[in-house]
Formats: structure tokens, sequence, C-alpha cells
DNA sequence: CGCGATCTTGAACACGGTCAACTGACGTGG
DNA sequence: CCACGTCAGTTGACCGTGTTCAAGATCGCG
């Protein structure tokens, strides 16, 4: 049986949810316009994965509530954090090219997630440009956090990604209404050595060095920001080397 | 004085970039579909901008000739190889999102590029959906390599990353109808580093120990690859570090 | 020809990876 | 209830890759 669209809408847990969903606007359109399978939800309990590496791509998916990590799976086996998805997340969008998964996602908690089927999505677009035009901007925000990300892990010493690692979370969870001084980090120190490309060694003895300075509280996965301006002032420090390309000079700006 | 949509169908080269390129279904479209400005043409001189951090998005750019970086701007001012573009690619994909570039495009020789206004692109998918569809399928290829490099940098080592660029570079060539086995990388050693994540020097000492063994031959910016598999080897071995997460057990895999 | 930019190579060093020992939390079964 | 095993995390010692600093070589261009 399934629900009919904006029922998830009703409960307080789902507006806050919603408020910051990435699908809101499809949810929106779904629920007034006419046609086929509509959005529906999902719990993947801890472990379990909402994809696998090859799975056909059979909707789009926003995170309602939870924690997932995405992974590049290597010829090996291996998996290696590529993205972490909390409330309001989209998943699944590097799928569309090829509509098979090329990673795999994986519940981090138990989570609970819209899914929004492709065939429903292209539908809704088809008859809204706005829509649309959505996604692609959805699609190109991910693609300037891609940017963001290679420079963090091309460029960065331990100390910048484990300190940008802990502000990062700290302001996803604030932008969705958290504290942004205290939370649970969710992942072991592997996953978040995966994730930053630091080996959990490293990522246990940073995260103490910053607690022994005093900028932060650490409790296994519990995290506590006590001075964030310092966490800050660690990115913007000079990263690992010099072997930068300088800036342009002016002339050299096209006209036009 | 505007060219007509599709005038650079009309002489050889222009065919041959044609084939491969990235919009090709946008100017298909743009040749029988009424409306607004039409795609251009514009040439972008070595080491000019083709646009900068901070422009608005006028445009979404394809390659016509030449070789372009894109780079991230740092707060000092210095730039950081994201992306590599030659013929065929297009440029500005990340721009959508915000409608201002995040990034700036340098012209590494001399280059022509075919401009598609972004308002004459919204109107080509508005009318079609399956040109629509065809940047959607672009920007998730986007996300999916920057996926890929993401891996590259948390966690090759300098030989596998340098091996890794030369036969990257090599396919694309490959894929254009180019030799596969002798190119120019146009690039300076200190451009490889920042793409690589490297210092120059690193760049240097690794393309002459690829060299010592036979794999390539190097002189100053153009290479021949030798021992393609050679190359290839390098990236199948083990890299830097073991801390990847394990493989997922069966069991994990969520039903439906 | 001479200057600056690019590239190569060498030597020393440091960051972070590697290997290993130990602790603590948790769950299971005798 | 405690012994035991497992798994996550911490910490130490050592070491290797790649950075850093420095000196030349080579190239391109006026």
């Amino acid at each position: 049986m399934q629900k009919p669209p904006g029922i998830h809408a009703r409960n307080a847990r789902s507006q806050v949810a919603c408020a910051a969903c990435a699908l809101r606007e499809f949810c929106a359109a779904d629920a007034v316009y006419p046609g086929a399978p509509a959005i529906t939800h999902r719990r993947v309990r801890t472990g379990e994965a909402l994809f696998a590496r090859g799975d056909a791509q059979r909707s789009l998916y926003a995170v309602r509530a939870g924690f997932l990590k995405q992974c590049a799976v290597m010829p090996d086996g291996e998996r290696r954090i590529l993205s972490l998805h909390i409330m309001g997340d989209i998943i699944g969008l590097d799928a569309m090219a090829t509509a098979v998964h090329p990673t795999e996602a994986v519940a981090l908690n138990d989570c609970e997630v819209c899914e929004l089927p492709m065939a429903r999505a292209e539908q809704l677009m088809e008859g809204r440009p706005a829509t649309a035009a959505r996604l692609r901007i959805l699609l190109s925000e991910h693609i300037a956090r891609s940017s963001e990300r290679m420079v963090t892990l091309a460029w960065l010493t331990a100390r910048q990604r484990v300190a940008g690692f802990l502000l990062e979370l700290s302001d996803r969870w604030a932008r969705r209404g958290y504290s942004a001084i205290e939370f649970d980090l969710c992942l072991k120190r592997k996953e978040m050595g995966s994730y930053l490309g630091l080996t959990f060694e490293t990522v246990s003895r940073t995260l103490s060095d910053l607690a022994a300075r005093d900028w932060v509280a650490v409790r296994g996965r519990k995290v506590r920001i006590r001075d964030r301006g310092a966490l800050r002032q660690q990115l913007d420090m000079a990263p690992r080397d010099s072997n930068a390309i300088g800036p342009l000079i002016a002339a050299e700006r096209a006209p036009r």
C-alpha cells in the first residue's frame, strides 16, 4: 500500500526535514500533479545499502533522517568514502549519466529516505521547466562541492583536513537547525580517514591534538567545538606546499 | 556580425571537433529551432581567461580547438587546477547553481570555443525534454569524473598519479581521433603538479623515473607512451595505504 | 648574446603512513 | 558473573614518500 504524496509532511519531524530538503520542489509538484508512481518512503537500517554499485538507478533519494555515506568501490573491493549525506541531502545524482549507480550508498545509522522514481522525476520535469532547472542546480551544486573537496584532498595538511571536516559537519547541522557546537560524527575513525584521505591513526592523533589545544572536546564519536575561530584559522593558514599557479596578470583577461 | 548557426560545420576541422562535441545536440537544435541569440564562436589566446571567478555566467562553452585549464582561486590568489578541457569538452557547468562562475578558465594555448548563451540553452531545453536530459547527463558525467579524481588525489602515490595522468590524456586524445602514443602535455611541470596534487619537483622527478624505465619518452612537454601496459599496471597496484573500508557483507544489502 | 622562466637533480627534512602494543567497551557463552 | 573474543580507538617508534631548499642546466625570446 503506497502512501499518498505529501503525507510525510503531516508530522513535526517531517516538517523539519522537508524544510531543508533538496527535493522539496519535486515533492510539492508531486502532490498536485497528475501522473504515475509518486514519492514514497523507505527505511534503511544501520549498515544496509540504499543501493549498490552497479544497481540500476530506479530513483533519486532525499535523506529524511539519518546519516549515509557514499562510497567508491575499488577494484579490490575496498571502499573510499566520496561524500556524506544527512537530512535534506540528495543521493544518486551521479547515476544519471548511465542510469546505473557508479557508487554505493550505505546507512551509518538508521535512516529514512524519500524515494522519487526517475520516471516520475522526468515526468515532473517535462511538465514544469522550473523543476528541471531546480535539478540542474542541484547537480551543479554537487559539482561545486566536489571541487572544494579536491582542493582539500590534494593540498591540505592532516590538521587542516580534520579541522575542516569538523567545521563542515558543524555548519551542515546548524543549517538544519541543530547545534553547531555539539554533535555526533557517526563515523568511525577509519571512515573519517577514508573521507579525508588519511589513515585512521592520523585521524585519531589529530583529534587528540585538537583536543589537547582545547579547540574541541572529543569523546568517542561525540564532538563539541570549543574554539571555532582557531579551527577556521587553521584552514586559512598556508597549506602543504607552495606549488600553486600564480594569479593571472590583469592584461590577460580576455576582453568581452 | 553574428554567424548563422551551423556555419562552423562547414570546414573539415570543425567536423572533427563537432563529432566529439558534448554540446552537439544543442548545436543541432539551435540550427533548426526558432528563437533568440544562437551559438557563436570565440577565440581565446594563450594565457587569456575565458571567464574569471566571480563573472556572471553568460553561456555554456564547448571547446572546438585548443587546451584550457579550469582553476579554483584560493583566498591568497593562488590557483589550483581542477580540470583540463580539450576539444569537445564542455566548460562552465559548475556555474549553473549560482549563475556566477566559482572558478576561472584559462587557455593553455590558442583556443576556439563555441558559446551557447544560457538564455538560449534554457529556451532549447524547455522546448525539447531530450535536450534537457542531455544536459543532465553532462552534469552527471562531470560528477562521476570528479569522484574519480578525488580517489586519485586522496590515495594514489606520485608515480600512480603521473602514470594515470599520461594515460588519461592519451585516452582523451585517442577518443578524438588523435594519436594515443604521442602528444603534447601543454602544461608546465608546475601546472601538472597543481592538477595532480604534487610539487613540480616531484612531477619532474617522476617523469624522469618513468622515462628511465623506458615506459615513456619525454622531451619538454612532448610525450611518447612506450609501454602503456606498464603504466596501467602501476594504477592497479596497491595505493598508498590500506585505510579503506572493507567490503559490505552480502547480508547487509537492503532488500528491494 | 643575455636574461628570465622552466626544468632537472641533489640533499636534508618532515609529515604522515606503517607496524605494533595496549586500553576500553561491548556482547556472548561457560 | 566473569572469562573471553572482537572491535574501535589511542599512543609510541620507526620509516618512506614526497616536500623543501638549493644549485645548475636548458630553453625561449628579446
